[in-house]
DNA sequence: AATATATATAAGCAAACTATTATATAAGTG
DNA sequence: CACTTATATAATAGTTTGCTTATATATATT
């Protein structure tokens, strides 16, 4: 079987969007966890409308979706998307981000919703 | 054996490049055949300077390679660099771009050097 | 040597990007 | 209801991008 293929505007789209160092290190970090908007700004310490404009322009492409969780709008990455193989691919070649968690977790500034 | 990873900061170097679509159908084409500036120029319907400055881009990271054939710069896809890997991954995504060559050739303007 | 062709570089400009601060909205808590 | 917390939106400023035109450089041809 062959791979579905991607429109190349559409995939210039996603590369352009993962082409920034946070957004790119927020859908690495997707791809293993769900993550809150406080909890990006605890771990690329820049300022809270900075992520929510991040997260606003990986939900616009259909690559994460949100759910509210209380106060919280948790963000999760969007395995329907047309664009997930892709995005999978690609994350592969990434070194794993799980010690950013760890550093949340030792700071207590897990969000645990449940 | 694991798949060796690039650090984040290169990664999106790499996407912030390939996020355009010019660059990005360059080296999907790139990827079977090779080519010179004078080609892109015809196919991509921009000024010379344009691509030159595209495919010098693409140079600066190593993606692709030049060699000079007589008055042609001929450009190619660098089997060698770290990201080829990557890019290889990527490209698999993307609709074949051959329909591109041979307009070029029904056009007399492939440019053969032997 | 003069001319033509291919490519690169420089300068300039409009559009896009990413951050900031200020403010609005929505939910939770005393 | 007043207050706090989490998030979104708006306005704005500095930077980067991607084109253009003009010009320089390198090779080929006559």
């Amino acid at each position: 079987m062959n791979l579905a293929t991607v429109e190349i505007e559409k995939v210039a789209a996603i590369l352009k969007l993962l082409g920034d160092k946070t957004r790119l290190t927020m859908v690495k970090m997707l791809a293993t966890n769900d993550y809150c908007v406080c909890e990006f700004v605890e771990i690329f310490k820049v300022s809270q409308p900075a992520i929510s404009q991040h997260v606003r322009k990986l939900k616009d492409l259909g690559i994460v979706t949100e759910t509210r969780k209380g106060q919280w709008i948790i963000y999760s990455l969007n395995t329907d998307s047309d664009y997930y193989p892709l995005i999978t691919d690609l994350l592969r070649h990434l070194p794993n981000q799980d010690y950013k968690l760890q550093e949340l977790e030792e700071q207590g500034l897990r969000i645990s919703c449940d």
